[in-house]
DNA sequence: CGCTTACATTAGTAAATGCTAATATGATGA
DNA sequence: TCATCATATTAGCATTTACTAATGTAAGCG
């Protein structure tokens, strides 16, 4: 029910699960260990609905995994590469610094 | 008339960059080193204007930067964290293979 | 100068995305 | 088995994003 993807594709795909804030806290905050969702929701300040929908998201897109165990889902990580992925993202924030301008269509200088 | 980020803003801006077909594809392009803009909408069989925009937006996050000499614009990656990235992207997404599934409020399993 | 090349910018639109609120499901324990 | 807790799913809407087409600008050249 779903056609191959070519490679690019595919990076596109792993790419976005990085690219919004609330992925990013959720990525972050199991970065050193499993969470339950409640736990998440808690950490990031979301809503349920919310966190629950993008925790789907970064579990499609392969970047995390989940256990279940009773009632509770424990979610974490894939992989080192994603932890050494955030670990750039981090470095390359404060290479950029405050310099970065906006990304949208009115681009002004900060 | 712009006010500071806090951090996690300024790293989802930069993520934000690498998280779009064309743009990815723009990073790759020019990962070995500048290429002109007409270089790069031919080599991502893109529309100028299209690939003019991202480029604006790529070096609005901070990813590449900028070079003019006459009437070419010269572009190439900020450094080599982002070189790294691009790279990790490529392993990371090796790894996921094609077990990730779908990131859109449609989820369907291959 | 006027034409052409290289690139940027603007406007408008279609599509993707993220959010909230409501509801559903499934495990646990009184 | 009924109530509750943990989590998932759905629907609808508002916002953001990416694309195309058109136009603007500045450099180089005859």
């Amino acid at each position: 029910m779903e056609q191959l993807l070519e490679p690019l594709d595919l990076k596109v795909r792993v790419v976005h699960g990085f690219s919004n804030k609330t992925r990013l806290q959720i990525l972050e905050c199991i970065y050193d260990g499993e969470k339950t969702v409640t736990e998440i929701v808690e950490a990031v300040q979301g809503n349920q609905s919310n966190v629950s929908q993008h925790l789907a998201c970064l579990k499609g897109c392969g970047l995390i995994q989940k256990r279940t165990q009773g009632k509770y889902g424990y979610y974490s990580l894939r992989n080192e590469t994603v932890r050494e992925l955030l670990r750039l993202f981090g470095t390359l924030t404060l290479e950029i610094g405050q310099e970065s301008a906006c990304c949208e269509h009115h681009i002004e200088e900060a």
